[in-house]
DNA sequence: CAGCGTTACCTAGACTATCGTGGTATGATG
DNA sequence: CATCATACCACGATAGTCTAGGTAACGCTG
């Protein structure tokens, strides 16, 4: 459950593709369990909301990034599970570097005296 | 000049008002030379298009973050100056606060082995 | 003095991604 | 047996960036 904070987050923008390459950079996971990753790792700071992660999902399925099969949770229960492909590993390296580049500027500028 | 990296910016969602109002926290400015600032300040690691700009100060203005006043540019040109407010210092902490926390969190998953 | 690059502002529509909210279905828990 | 957690899906609303135009004035240079 979310903390009290109710952050609609625009942050969020471009960053979860990535936050998803990366979690199932670590082994298949299904859509449900990617989103309780990302949220337990980083104390909700970063809230994966279903009405995002489903499209991001499929978008990135579509680009030929991740792919999909039908098959079971860790807890017996239907799941669709994907995997990274070749092309999602690259678009993985591709994106962190951009995220890299891209916060270091902001902080850059944000945290500073 | 921009790199030869032609990134459509999607993250910089939600990061851009914070950048301005930090910009504006280091005293009044001009539009043309906030974003010539940030760009500057991040070696183009981010980039603020004019497309992006104006309607973001039309934005903040509207919420009162920021005033607007005709004056002149040290180049001796017509230009429209900013400056922050009450409010927008507040804003300016606030955001802050949540980008730091955001960073941190992505971070947390993208950055490590 | 014509042309070009820079400064400085503005706008409309396209685009894209997240979010809110609804829904389905199953299993465990009390 | 009602409720919660798991697990998926869909749709319209929303919001913010980008593309691609435009205006105007100034300084420099051929």
């Amino acid at each position: 459950m979310p903390l009290p904070t109710k952050t609609p987050n625009a942050l969020l923008h471009g960053a979860l593709d990535a936050l998803i390459l990366k979690t199932l950079d670590g082994g298949p996971r299904h859509g449900y369990a990617i989103a309780r990753y990302i949220e337990d790792r980083t104390g909700d700071a970063v809230l994966v909301e279903e009405g995002s992660l489903y499209p991001a999902l499929y978008r990135m399925e579509r680009r030929g990034w991740i792919e999909a099969e039908w098959g079971m949770s860790e807890l017996g229960r239907r799941a669709k599970l994907y995997r990274l492909t070749r092309a999602g590993r690259m678009q993985l390296a591709s994106e962190t570097a951009v995220w890299r580049r891209f916060a270091a500027g902001v902080s850059k500028i944000l945290l500073v005296p």
